[in-house]
DNA sequence: ACTATATTCAACCAAATGGTTGACCAAGGC
DNA sequence: GCCTTGGTCAACCATTTGGTTGAATATAGT
């Protein structure tokens, strides 16, 4: 009946970009690990209340959080992304959007010797 | 009408995936169009429950309904699913690369229609 | 017209979210 | 030691969610 842990994890994962807020901090952290008062700078909420977004990333583990002095820092943990968007892509090709230009990006990114088939 | 909001859109998309329960119903339309009775039939919870969570599948444009007789027939609109994915993508596949290049990449990609922060 | 089927609606309930404020601990700086 | 800074905790509040049941609506079949 309980739902398997697969199943359990992509329920914390989706429900965690759920919210603009927190997709916003993922964002940040893809920029580089920050303090949880440097996280909390930009929003107009109080810090406690960004400090309860911040745990609900944890628990869907797409953010760690390091304690270091009296300060702790958070880094993004963009794996736990992977089966939430690897089940996505079982619905479509989205990639066919613009793959010409997905590719040119990845070959001017990756240099060389990146297209041989 | 459109989302007006695209923030919205993606917080109405990624929380309508946060629950198994809709997840499955997805997987299912993945196979063919089906009633609101024939989706409801594999869970064991009430027509009323499944009925709610195909209206929020609805909001969230993931699926689409046409009533032909008395029947509403339920049809998978995996278009629903791309900004989200794509949104996604930016986090999980590409680490060892640029990532603000990635990131205008994705920007020039989705427009307007996928802006988030 | 009557009845059965398909689906939603309405009222209710329990639990979770997203936010607030104020108190609280922990670690530095002086 | 004392004060400030970093961060969480606790209690509270409003709203949403996920479920129930029973009544209501619409269409089909006979």
């Amino acid at each position: 009946m309980t739902q398997s842990n697969p199943t359990k994890s992509l329920d914390l994962v989706f429900a965690a970009l759920a919210d603009p807020t927190r997709r916003a901090i993922l964002e940040m952290l893809l920029e580089d690990d920050m303090a949880v008062t440097d996280v909390a700078e930009p929003f107009e909420m109080s810090l406690a209340a960004v400090s309860k977004h911040l745990t609900l990333l944890m628990r869907a583990g797409l953010i760690g959080q390091e304690k270091r002095g009296r300060v702790k820092w958070c880094k993004l943990e963009p794996d736990a992304m992977r089966a939430a968007s690897i089940w996505m892509q079982g619905f479509g090709q989205f990639e066919a959007l613009d793959l010409d230009g997905l590719e040119r990006f990845l070959e001017a990114e990756l240099g060389e010797d990146a297209e041989q088939t």
